[in-house]
DNA sequence: GGCAACAAAAATGTCAACAATCTTGTTCGC
DNA sequence: GCGAACAAGATTGTTGACATTTTTGTTGCC
């Protein structure tokens, strides 16, 4: 019996494609504006030409992709005015979420959260603005994590989902990392200190700082 | 040639079962928690089931609408406490919108305001609850208008929709009005007077006010 | 050579039948 | 009478073929 197994299909089918074309997006594989062609993007995955048709529909949805009527699907492009306004967006909910956290943090994620800080701070002494970066991600995702605001940590999944390239773009810019530190710095103080007020202000002026950087 | 015309379909019938839908749900015709049958509603709609399961989909990523696999799709019911958490995140985003438009609103939207602003103190003066509700809710979405800030816009809308049957509760609870109005009033003056901070700051008392309520 | 009309190919949109799954009602054994 | 197994009906999920539209390539005319 042969091993030639046609193409995959229903719900599974559909969610690996999804989260493929995300990370395929998310790397930058596919090119801004780039056409999505269903046949080929359902030979790449094995699965259905239906699977990738609703995959595509959920990242309409995520502003991922943009699809036009009988002229199929493309990766969206985020304008740096656009970024801008989605950065200003983070900062409010970014700073509602380092408020609740503030006030709420358990000691042992106080600690984590140090430790976050001293590893970003290697990063940047051993100049990995890589290593760095993921760091910066991950601090963000476990601040929220900890404000337990669901409704607030979807909308920002989803925002920042639409950043990656600009993000991507922004931490490889010399001497950005030492300024971004140290903003960081202060807002994990500001939390350990269970401080809601000042988490937000520091939230704030991070993001400020990053649109800024956003506008060169 | 007889003119029985089958369901019809295509973008165009999507596009009218999605409205249908949602304005169906906004009024609260569909119970929460309630069913909705793909078939039963393709006869409503006379549209094809595959627009209504396009529609749900859509629906879906909204967040109105529940679906769940092989069991169909159900109208979403947003707990009390989600209602908090998504009027915590209507508070800070609203707050940008506000501070943005006190910053930027031209003398003409000035004027506007304060006309939304005289014919609520009469609706409340004539103890037309409804009208005032309509007239808050236009309110807010002139000043998302004003503020030019078209991601928090969308996500406004987004979470507005989920709140439909809580505001409607509220909007009928005795002595609410007034103070809504008051508070209301506050908000158009910080913004004719072209002061964004405290333009976010009554955005956050009256919303404060609104979770308040919202928790009886 | 350039352009318009046309033809061929490719890609997307749509549908109707079929398959899989869940729900409901009934029967059988205890 | 009660519960479990079973069968019938209802509902959703999936597929593959087909229709529509766009795109590309070609021809013929000026």
């Amino acid at each position: 019996m042969p091993y030639v197994d046609g193409p995959i299909s229903g719900e599974q089918a559909k969610q690996h494609a999804l989260t493929g074309l995300r990370e395929a997006i998310a790397r930058g594989e596919m090119a801004p504006a780039q056409r999505l062609v269903e046949g080929e993007l359902a030979e790449r995955f094995g699965v259905t030409r239906g699977s990738i048709r609703a995959a595509l529909i959920d990242l309409t949805a995520e502003g991922l992709v943009e699809r036009i009527h009988n002229r199929g699907a493309r990766v969206r492009v985020v304008s740096v005015e656009e970024a801008v306004a989605i950065t200003e967006c983070r900062m409010v909910l970014e700073g509602l979420c380092a408020a609740k956290a503030a006030a709420q943090a358990t000691d042992e994620q106080l600690s984590e959260l140090a430790a976050l800080g001293q590893a970003m701070v290697k990063a940047v002494a051993d100049g990995e603005p890589l290593t760095y970066s993921a760091l910066n991600h991950e601090l963000h995702a476990y601040i929220r994590d900890i404000s337990g605001q669901q409704v607030a940590v979807e909308l920002l999944q989803r925002l920042n989902a639409q950043l990656v390239r600009h993000r991507f773009q922004l931490a490889l810019r010399p001497g950005r990392p030492q300024k971004s530190l140290n903003e960081h710095l202060a807002l994990i103080e500001a939390i350990r200190a269970h401080d809601p007020e000042a988490a937000q202000v520091a939230v704030h002026a991070h993001l400020a700082s990053v649109i800024d950087a956003l506008r060169e």
